[in-house]
DNA sequence: GTTTACAAACCAAGCGCTTGCTTGGTATTG
DNA sequence: CAATACCAAGCAAGCGCTTGGTTTGTAAAC
């Protein structure tokens, strides 16, 4: 399964919206705002903007504007948890599933899903108690999925510290990237996931 | 030097405000504030009646509100530079260094000055361009205390990543630490720093 | 194949409130 | 008696969101 075939099988359950539609375009232009000037700092009236509409027209998609906010954080989490969940199934041993997983989320946060990876990192302060806790709990089966291979490379040795702490640590690791990382830079993303690896202490993997 | 020492010794270069002063208080309470609410989210009547005045008073002391901002980023940093130093000199080996460094980073972004340094991680997007440049320029002359040591590292053989990537790499990790670590959770510092140290495949310090 | 019906998408205008900041004057302090 | 620190009041601008009405797309009815 590559990303189209993952990102249109979520779309035909209405788990994110299609990137073509009105809505769909919107979340886009707002995850873009979004991270350049943060949630605070970008006003219904930039969002309306970028799409082309009144700013009073937004609220026949969206009761409130953290409504916004919300849409775009799940939309991605739900993406994403498809996109790590293939990953991990297309790899044989637990060090190169590690590897595809540390692959697979410098993708998403420097690539297409790149700035609504970034808002998520940056902007849960400005979510509700409700949805940050329905955030949290679609969260918590994406974290499963890096737990259990961590766990089971730490079973066989091949791990030095504790999985959640190791977890945490590549959360910030990998989530700061998005800070300074620039693909034009002489650096690949692969690069990049070998370099990660490495640091980690676990050799590259033979063929 | 201990911390107090070395709070002093700026303290009495002008270099940051004494806590006990009224502009201390104020950016201390701001650093709490913006780090639990956001910058854009704390307002100037928030500011003012953390420290019991008016809003219109706050004005004395800072031209904007903006400048509350670029002041507590800036002691911040002046602070941990100046602690990050100290850490470094008082280590013998390359190795003991980077402990010391990755300790007091932990103890510089959990403890004392937390809420500062999470404002510092978090809150960058708020800052003008100016006070952002200003700011980026302190930030290298604390960065290259870090880039030294793990370059005298990569020397000897003892790490197997390019040290500008390690180095960020850390700052995502120990940044991130600030949005999960508890120090009642059964989990010391010490036994962070030790952890991290051990992820990155250099072995326990021998005495 | 035109008409009718109707909902969804949108606009123009603006309301009520909060925001950062200013002003003119009054205590407080050395 | 000057400088510093503060208060009380409020202004102009910008904010999220509402309202009442118009356009647009779609599909059945004739």
């Amino acid at each position: 399964m590559n990303y189209h075939a993952i990102l249109h099988s979520l779309i035909a359950d209405n788990q994110v919206s299609d990137p073509a539609s009105a809505r769909g375009r919107l979340l886009h232009e707002a995850a873009r705002l979004f991270r350049d000037k943060g949630y605070e700092r970008t006003t219904v009236r930039d969002l309306a903007a970028a799409v082309g509409i009144q700013s009073g027209s937004l609220f026949h998609h969206f009761r409130t504007k953290e409504e916004i906010l919300k849409a775009v954080m799940v939309e991605t989490i739900r993406l994403n948890t498809a996109l790590m969940q293939a990953a991990v199934d297309a790899a044989e041993t637990d060090r190169d599933k590690l590897q595809a997983l540390v692959r697979a989320e410098l993708e998403s946060i420097n690539g297409q899903t790149g700035e609504a990876m970034a808002v998520l990192v940056f902007e849960w302060r400005s979510l509700s108690e409700t949805s940050r806790a329905y955030v949290l709990e679609l969260r918590d089966i994406y974290e499963q999925l890096w737990l259990d291979v961590l766990e089971a490379l730490r079973k066989d040795g091949m791990l030095a510290a504790e999985p959640f702490v190791v977890r945490r640590m590549l959360t910030g690791a990998l989530s700061w990237t998005v800070t300074w990382y620039r693909p034009d830079g002489g650096l690949t993303l692969d690069d990049l996931t070998e370099q990660v690896v490495a640091m980690m202490g676990l050799t590259a993997s033979r063929p």
